[in-house]
DNA sequence: TCTGGGGTCCTTAATCTA
DNA sequence: TCTGTAGATTAAGGACCC
């Protein structure tokens, strides 16, 4: 049976969301980030301001000069994920194995669907279709015969496009592009590409094998070979779960002051520990991120003996790792924290700021006498079991 | 000149362990 | 018991993506 995956990508999304909910920004540039004279870049942009030059992750002092009567916004992270969930939803009527890249960006396996809902370019307009009668927003989309080519498709004809390339179309369709399209390529291999004079994949595509080897390394070369022929994996994983969680934030004025540092640390550590605790997950790494004036980045981390969802774990290991003595006596310009490296917990911690001594006590009585009722119904064996499924991580279970 | 925030994955080196 | 070594794990940095 033909694979066939899709990509299906929101145009603009920050933008174009902002400018559904306020007509009065239809027809005008609008920028999502920082507010000019700030410390920022662009988030997000439309194609109205991307005729300035204006793309995101541009200095926001940079945008502003390009088009100062643009409409800048901060970014609302809330409602983006929020209208996110509606599109992720309107995609799983369409297939069960959708697999969230980011908050506008999916693949989907659609293999096997002709029969249910037509050729791939009736599935495509279906999508797109769905996803503006709901939301009110555009979409594209690329269909092909895996990841790479349906990722391809849908940038190809952005935005508001649909492009599906068929298995005997791939080598034409990636000829003429420029190698700086493929994945993983960014700013230093492209260097290094410039400087070998390979520009489109067609002349990538006509080096004799181990040449590129020799300036990339054997991983990126095969990488890259492969994807010059079209080959790469199809494959579309269901509900693949996150590795990390961190926050941080970088200072209006770079920081010297000992206690602002630690005061913001533990901003963010309970910031960490909150959406950990919502997403039921402990980690046994934490990690520190800092940022010094100059731009000067560094990253400390410590595995922990246990898992930890808990702030004050968070804040004690990630205000030791910043006292080691290893790190510049520099002023900070941002600072982070992170925790990974997700292990289930044989029990929960119970937060001891989330409840007190008798509304624990409680939690505790009706916790029996559940296990009491499950036990009496199913027999231990199938308490058992239960358990070990659970144990097992929550993705599989 | 100016470079956010939240991620993933890879490489390399040091350290631990069998 | 000592020593050398291979493989696993940990830690740090960097490239890349959206």
């Amino acid at each position: 049976m033909q694979r066939w995956v899709g990509h299906a990508d929101l145009d603009a999304f920050y933008a174009s969301v902002e400018q559904r909910d306020c007509p009065e920004y239809r027809d005008r540039p609008v920028v999502v980030g920082a507010q000019p004279g700030h410390r920022g870049v662009v988030a997000a942009a439309n194609y109205r301001a991307r005729t300035f030059g204006i793309h995101s992750a541009m200095p926001i002092a940079e945008a502003y000069r390009r088009c100062p009567n643009a409409v800048y916004l901060r970014p609302d992270m809330d409602k983006y994920a929020r209208v996110s969930r509606e599109i992720f939803q309107i995609l799983e009527t369409i297939t069960p194995v959708v697999e969230p890249v980011s908050v506008d960006e999916a693949y989907l396996d659609l293999t096997g669907l002709e029969k249910l809902i037509g050729p791939p370019e009736v599935i495509g307009s279906e999508i797109k279709r769905r996803i503006l009668e709901a939301t009110g927003l555009t979409v594209s989309v690329g269909i092909g015969p895996n990841r790479l080519i349906a990722k391809l498709g849908s940038e190809h004809r952005k935005p508001d496009g649909l492009m599906v390339v068929f298995p005997d179309q791939v080598l034409a369709f990636l000829a003429p592009m420029p190698v700086a399209n493929l994945r993983g390529l960014g700013r230093q291999t492209q260097k290094i590409f410039a400087g070998l004079g390979i520009r489109t994949v067609a002349q990538l595509r006509a080096l004799p094998p181990g040449y590129l080897e020799e300036h990339l390394g054997s991983r990126a070369a095969v990488s890259f070979h492969n994807q010059a022929l079209g080959i790469a994996s199809a494959e579309v994983v269901y509900g693949r779960g996150r590795k990390s969680i961190s926050k941080e934030t970088t200072f209006e004025a770079d920081v010297r002051e000992h206690d602002i540092l630690q005061d913001t640390l533990h901003k963010l550590a309970a910031e960490v520990a909150a959406r950990a605790r919502r997403e039921q997950l402990s980690g046994a790494v934490v990690t520190l991120k800092i940022r010094f004036t100059g731009f000067e980045t560094h990253t400390r981390q410590r595995k922990l003996p246990a898992p930890t969802h808990d702030e004050r774990v968070i804040l004690r290991e990630a205000w030791a790792l910043f006292n080691q003595g290893n790190l510049p006596r520099k002023p900070v310009r941002l600072i982070g924290v992170g925790i990974s490296d997700w292990q289930q917990t044989e029990t929960e911690p119970m937060q001891a700021d989330l409840f007190d001594q008798p509304q624990k006590r409680e939690i505790d009585d009706r916790l029996l006498e559940t296990i009491d009722k499950v036990a009496g119904r199913f027999g231990k064996g199938m308490l058992q079991l239960g358990c070990k499924k659970e144990a097992r991580g929550r993705d599989s279970s």
